[in-house]
RNA sequence: GCGGGCGUGAUGGAAUGGUAGACAUACGGGACUUAAAAUCCCGAGGGGGUAGCCCCGUGCGGGUUCGAGUCCCGCCGCCCGCACCA
């Protein structure tokens, strides 16, 4: 036999890219007739360079997307970039590049590199979040949702970077600093504009329950994100009544059961009250100030001690007939929760414990532990937050904790202070306003503009797109736009007369939250044209890492219904299915002098205990370190074009699929990618071979049963991959072509001793459905083995090999004999043998028999086909 | 603190409550080679036995079951998310 040539994948990659190019083998219509399938995976942000962390999520994608076309589906899978944010700004104050040059240069980098890795992207598609195109009709979304009232303008703190000028998110600060400029923050009053997501609160967590493909573990998050809990708003009457201050402070609880128990209430620092008392108490004044002070450090709040100031007041006990409670101002109560405001009740409240204890307030129990002696039950440094029965609770002892919220919800809605009902029942979300507000350049304007007499003006249809100038410098401190000479100086839309464009530009993750919407239509008019984003969505398969589980995830389900309420989509949830892939990990190395070095210099020896590394240059020791996330900042980083370059997109897309399950972290070796590039030589060798075996002239025929045999293997080869890519399983999928390929090599080895017709046709088929089942993992490898085969047309158009069910079952089953729960032996009886002919078989076994010494069996289990268990 | 997940050979990992360790990597042995690489074949959880076989084994301790890696309870360890949310 003449040697076969090894694959070449420099040669044949960029060949079948071209090819699928000249097809238009990706270019899909909206309008086909096939039944549509939407596959997407984040888009990335233009930072630079690809990551292998993109080339795992690409390769996910694309496996699935090959495999649903070849299933006969109109399959979009399109690729666009997340373009907008601030590491383009920061660039341009390094390097003097403009954010636009750098982000487009970027882009085309980029794209670039995936280009190299075969995907099968819609092209035409793609877009960045940058394009003037696709911010003008993000401003005229905006301007919908404004005018459906789902955008508000409203006074918010915000961290506050004095130095840079700018806002900072909570992430950018740190102790208190800024993560930039040092400076310590502020806490400062903006007036900022919000998406109203907290309308959709309820919602947007009973949705959840019906979003059964996303990962039960993004689901909770959610969950817990929204923060729903149900309780009990309350009113406290001052007493002795002032009525030059309030005549009564609201507070919201979910335990009002232990109303009994309450010994003090406490307002946030920034409740209105504790303003308009410090006014007047200097002491009160520096508390506030202080709390402030600290406010911002939020790593150090959970340590911080609960202090707080008492300010003279005092109201009645509204169940304690003649007692008083003081009212206290407490670092621990957030004025944006609730009413900012609460009572507290120290036996069963471990925040209000700590507080008593440290102010020598009263701890009184009010409920008692299932089985507790009501005599002996204390409270000392741990407050009992479990369920029980009301004691010490007047009309409300002896009922469970959920019967005493209901009856004393009803006592407190039947009596009123100040005109009101004393008690309302009300449910609290903890999720916020969504605050769009950015003081930065490079993102989308909102399209807004400030009169002195009209207030916020929307900006006209006619005057839209309100695009970002280009002339602009980053020297000054602070946004931009606001130092542009005239660009912020417009004439009213109402009056005409001068006033002050908006400034400020969207956050980044509201370009994110629609542009799934935007791929079904790109180039419309309209932010969508919504019969045909309703026939694509919801996406069915959504991929992308688990840091967007939140925050990502719940403002496109915010923006799919604010869409829906402005007309633009017909539908609530956007992402049917959605997968988190897990990260790319690698090992870290560094020198004696303690500096990262790059997995590329070092060079590695031996093996388990004796594994050693050392500097590929100098030949210096290297220490080898954790397994970490990849990361430039620590150098375990691997390039996706070296790895490309070296052993092809295919063999780095395989390794990427196989081994660790999709949605845990995988490990890069070398090993592991060398392991890989030698299959996919295995794979062009045994293709190559079977059809020259296939081609020698016969010696004999092979037995039907050794083909029988091999259709079997392929025939449940084929199952079994199709079941686990629909699964996303790569990896069992992976370890299935294994098995196949392996039992096709066996084949063709004893082939090639003793050709036969029937063999040969039988391994020609085998291997075709070999390469038509790998297609969606390696596809340029496919489809050159397909020219090697013959096959007609691109590998790409060919479905997906049929399965003939009468294979996937056996005549004969192999039964696993216990005894006593533990394997023994087995037997081989037809498929669906009746009971009595398989305990007959079983217990007439050799090692049966002589571990039941002559006694009958108790007993004797048979589960049919599987499993026979004697019990001795 | 609250919530969630995970723990299986040297390693990554398979396993609808039904033959634990598929498949791969690394390793050992062999074939081919002057040699190496590549390739192919064989071996392999631990222990005992010439062998047929036997004992032990999925973090630890209990339980449910004819049968548990899988279900339940309690620990230990690691990872992730949230975090003063009343």
């Amino acid at each position: 036999m003449k040697s076969i040539e090894r694959y070449n994948p420099r040669v044949e990659e960029p060949r079948w890219q071209q090819a699928w190019d000249d097809a238009g083998a990706f270019v899909i219509a909206n309008d086909d007739p096939r039944e549509p399938y939407y596959v997407l995976e984040m888009f990335p942000y233009p930072s630079g360079r690809i990551h292998m962390g993109h080339v795992r999520n690409y390769a996910m994608g694309d496996v699935l997307a090959r495999y649903k076309r070849a299933r006969g589906f109109n399959v979009l899978h399109p690729m666009g970039w997340d373009a907008f944010g601030l590491p383009a700004e920061n660039a341009a104050k390094k390097t003097g590049t403009h954010p636009k040059q750098w982000t487009y240069a970027n882009i085309a980098t980029m794209k670039a590199q995936l280009k190299t890795m075969g995907l099968s992207f819609d092209w035409t598609r793609e877009f960045a979040t940058c394009d003037v195109a696709y911010y003008a009709q993000q401003q005229k979304l905006f301007l919908d949702m404004l005018k459906a009232g789902l955008v508000t303008r409203k006074k918010s703190k915000v961290n506050w970077d004095p130095v840079d000028e700018t806002v900072l998110a909570n992430e950018q600060v740190i102790d208190g600093r800024g993560w930039r400029s040092g400076a310590l923050v502020e806490q400062r009053e903006l007036t900022q504009w919000f998406f109203r997501i907290s309308e959709f609160s309820e919602e947007l967590l009973a949705a959840l329950d019906g979003l059964d493909g996303w990962p039960d573990k993004v689901r909770l998050m959610q969950r817990n994100w929204i923060g729903k809990s149900e309780g009990l708003r309350l009113l406290f009457a001052l007493t002795p009544s002032d009525m030059t201050l309030t005549p009564a402070i609201e507070v919201f609880t979910t335990r009002p059961d232990t109303i009994f128990g309450a010994s003090f209430i406490a307002l946030s620092p920034d409740h209105p009250l504790a303003a308009e008392l410090s006014a007047a108490n200097p002491a009160l004044r520096a508390f506030i100030a202080e709390v402030h002070r600290q406010g911002t450090a939020t790593e150090a709040l959970e340590k911080a001690e609960k202090q707080g100031i008492f300010t003279g007041l005092t109201v009645a006990h509204p169940v304690r007939e003649g007692e008083t409670l003081p009212v206290y101002v407490a670092n621990f109560v957030l004025m944006e929760y609730g009413a900012g405001a609460i009572f507290g009740c120290p036996a069963h409240d471990q925040r209000d414990l700590d507080f008593a204890r440290k102010y020598g307030l009263p701890v009184r129990p009010v409920v008692l532990p299932e089985g507790a002696d009501p005599a002996a039950f204390a409270v000392a440094d741990e407050a009992y937050t479990g369920p029980g029965r009301i004691f010490n609770s007047a009309f409300l002892d002896g009922l469970a904790v959920d019967a005493a919220k209901r009856a004393i919800a009803a006592h407190f809605a039947a009596r009123t202070v100040d005109g009101r009902p004393q008690g309302v029942v009300e449910t609290n979300y903890r999720l916020r306003d969504w605050g769009i507000s950015r003081q930065r350049y490079w993102g989308c304007p909102i399209p807004i503009i400030h009169c002195e007499e009209h207030g916020a003006v929307p900006v006209p249809d006619a005057d839209l797109p309100v695009t970002l100038p280009d002339d602009v410098t980053f020297e000054r401190p602070g946004n931009p736009l606001d130092h542009h000479p005239h660009w912020k100086h417009v004439a009213c839309p109402l009056c005409g007369r001068p006033a002050r464009r908006e400034t400020d530009t969207m956050d980044t993750f509201v370009d994110s939250s629609w542009y799934f919407a935007r791929f079904t239509a790109p180039d419309a008019a309209t932010p969508t044209i919504p019969a045909i984003a309703d026939r694509w969505l919801p996406v069915d398969q959504y991929i992308g890492g688990i840091e967007h589980a939140i925050l990502h995830l719940l403002y496109s389900r915010f923006f799919a219904r604010a869409m829906r309420r402005t007309g633009h989509l017909g539908l609530d949830e956007p992402f049917k299915g959605m997968f988190t892939q897990g990260m790319v990990v690698h090992e870290t190395y560094r020198d004696a002098a303690g500096d990262w070095v790059l997995p590329a210099d070092v060079v590695l020896e031996g093996a388990g205990a004796e594994r050693r590394a050392r500097h590929a240059a100098t030949g210096a020791p290297v220490a080898i370190g954790a397994i970490e996330k990849m990361s430039k900042s620590k150098k375990n980083v691997v390039d996706p074009d070296e790895i490309v370059r070296t052993y092809g997109a295919d063999t780095a897309r395989w390794f990427m699929l196989s081994d660790s399950p999709p949605e845990r972290d995988v490990q890069w070796t070398a090993a592991g990618i060398e392991g890989a590039g030698r299959f996919q030589q295995r794979v062009w060798k045994l293709v190559n071979e079977a059809v020259e075996v296939a081609a020698l002239p016969p010696t004999g025929t092979t037995p039907a049963a050794d083909i029988a045999a091999l259709q079997k293997l392929v025939h449940r080869a084929v199952a079994a991959v199709g079941d686990n890519i629909e699964a996303l399983r790569f990896n069992s999928a992976v370890a299935h072509i294994y098995e196949l390929s392996n039992g096709l090599a066996r084949f063709a080895a004893t082939l090639a001793a003793a050709p036969t017709a029937n063999g040969g046709a039988t391994l020609r088929e085998g291997v075709e459905k070999l390469v038509l089942v790998i297609a969606p993992m390696m596809p340029h490898l496919a489809e050159s083995c397909w020219a090697v085969l013959g096959g007609t047309g691109l590998v790409t158009d060919t479905p997906w090999p049929a399965v003939d069910p009468a294979l996937l079952v056996d005549a004969d089953v192999v039964l696993a004999v216990q005894v006593n729960g533990k394997r023994r032996g087995e037997i081989s009886v037809p498929k669906g043998a009746d009971a009595a002919r398989v305990e007959k078989e079983a217990l007439s076994l050799e090692v049966v028999t002589r571990m039941l010494d002559g006694k009958a069996p108790r007993k004797v289990i048979i589960v049919p086909d599987r499993i026979v268990n004697v019990v001795a």
